[in-house]
RNA sequence: GGCGCAUUCGUCUAGUGGCUAGGACACAUGCUUCUCAGGCAUGUAACAGGGGUUCGAUCCCCCUAUGCGCUACCA
């Protein structure tokens, strides 16, 4: 069944730290890391920092925190900018077989050719006029490979999700591989350092597919063996567009800061774009491993659906114990609320396993942890009115403090007293006694069941409130 | 403009040369009769279009359309 590689398995995720990490790029993460633990094989965390201008040490940081809170640990970390030796190295000894040579040409100059081909419908690029005579009187601009653009041949490759992928060499042209010995671009900085790592397998977005071809030829020019391709679809926005900013949250700690768990995330980064063999749609990370098969990877990026999201994010909150659950949910409560006792977070643990989606919604329980404001309008109940509510609070509040047994709360008992209530003054009605209840308790239109919140606040808390809303 | 990739319910997807085209999310309805949530049940909803190939195409081939990506001395 599943494939089985001759050589080490050894994949990499490699992000420029020119922003905090994406969603897309922790997708990318995770079906590396996917890939390499279900055949053994390393996974590198590789930081591309080649752009001086962008780079900055707290994405960096971002990062790497977001990976390792999804639990991606990786098994060898590089950084570009430590690695400048070694792109030195290659550059001066593709100059030297004249594979690469300095370009003179101005960037003016090449924007006049770029418009030129467009012109005459012409694939942009650049095919240098002085490749192997130095021009006088000009400056040098930059490195580039140098690439036969008279050439019929057709760069292909198979790639692992998609197929054969194939590209005429003339549209290539003379690429840039470095802005001088030191000063390395992204193509050629990627694949020197995938040919150090000796990377086995390149899985990165569907945005790369058309550097392939530019790489194949570094690749080649340095010698070296091409590693196998494979090609993620990307993460889309509702309007199917690459997923970004404007469709919502994108960088991953967003989603970390409101409350949302690793494991639902890893599990619906996987599912979007990925699809195991069983029908099962929650699954643990070993699952996945278990089952990941680049071939099952899918050709066509997919929606990024906050809903499904939040659906399987409470599908793992319900698997949470109660002590399990107050440990997730206390930080988010106490950012809201100030510092509380276990004990009070514990009374609502079978509450917010019901109803919570993602832990920042702890937020709408503020009610248990401050006294609540409304408008006293809102405490009369559609079938009754006024006088109604008042009258059903009170004679609530006589049954609650005469006949309940706060020390051991029996909310079936005092749920069939209220609704003795009900039947003798409000004709069986018991939206009348219950409503006023609930938001004298909560103060709000949308609430847990009042007896429940009866039973977390406690007999002088009930009572002080069904007391104050008689007075509004 | 060039090059590349893609196309099954609103969304994520399963699927096969012959099926009532399956599931999940979302949505709607009903029940659980205080509201909301949750749970349970039910329902609406899809093979982009046109040509072939074939007894038969959602599935194979070609074309078109549409969408997306790349098109840097960014990554």
């Amino acid at each position: 069944m599943t494939k089985v590689y001759k050589q080490k398995i050894r994949v990499r995720v490699a992000p420029s730290p020119t922003g905090n990490l994406h969603v897309g790029t922790a997708q990318s993460a995770l079906y590396n890391f996917l890939f390499a633990r279900h055949h053994g094989g390393e996974f590198i965390l590789r930081i591309e920092d080649t752009d001086k201008e962008r780079s900055k040490p707290e994405y960096e940081k971002n990062i790497m925190a977001g990976l390792e809170w999804l639990g991606l640990k990786w098994d060898e970390f590089y950084r570009s900018s430590e690695r400048s030796i070694h792109y030195e190295k290659y550059l001066q000894k593709l100059l030297d077989e004249k594979k690469a040579f300095w370009c003179y040409h101005t960037i003016e100059e090449l924007e006049e050719e770029k418009k030129e081909q467009m012109k005459k419908k012409e694939a942009p690029r650049h095919i240098c006029g002085h490749k192997y005579q130095e021009p006088t009187g000009k400056e040098k601009q930059i490195i580039r490979l140098s690439v036969d653009e008279n050439s019929t041949r057709v760069i292909s490759f198979q790639d692992s999700v998609r197929g054969l992928i194939e590209f005429e060499q003339k549209v290539v042209g003379d690429l840039s591989l470095a802005k001088d010995l030191k000063i390395p671009l992204y193509n050629f900085a990627v694949v020197v350092d995938d040919c150090e790592m000796a990377i086995s397998h390149v899985i990165r977005g569907e945005d790369h597919i058309s550097n392939t071809p530019k790489q194949i030829l570094i690749f080649e020019a340095l010698g070296t063996a091409v590693p196998q391709f494979a090609h993620l679809p990307l993460l889309l926005g509702t309007d199917r567009s690459k997923l970004s900013k404007r469709h919502g949250p994108t960088s991953l700690d967003q989603y970390r800061e409101a409350g949302y768990l690793p494991e639902a995330i890893v599990n619906f980064l996987a599912l979007l774009g990925w699809t195991g063999k069983d029908s099962r749609e929650i699954l643990t990370k070993n699952e996945i491993i278990e089952q990941f098969r680049l071939e099952d990877v899918h050709k066509s990026g997919a929606v990024f659906d906050i809903k499904k999201l939040n659906w399987i994010n409470s599908q793992y909150i319900k698997m949470f114990n109660d002590e399990g659950l107050v440990e997730e949910a206390r930080p988010f409560i106490e950012k809201y609320f100030g510092e509380q006792p276990k004990e009070m977070i514990i009374k609502i643990a079978p509450m917010l396993r019901e109803r919570l989606e993602y832990f920042d919604q702890v937020k709408e329980f503020k009610f248990f942890f401050t006294e609540p404001e409304y408008d006293p309008e809102l405490l009369v109940w559609k079938k009754s009115d006024k006088p109604g509510a008042k009258k059903a609070l009170e004679k609530a509040k006589e049954i609650l403090e005469s006949k309940v047994e706060w020390q051991i709360f029996d909310e079936k008992y005092i749920r069939s007293e209220l609704d003795r209530l009900a039947e003798a003054e409000f004709v069986g009605d018991r939206g009348a006694v219950y409503w006023p209840l609930r938001v004298a308790l909560s103060g709000e239109k949308f609430s847990p069941d009042p007896v429940q919140i009866m039973n977390i606040l406690g007999r002088d808390k009930t009572l002080t409130r069904i007391e104050k809303a008689t007075h509004k």
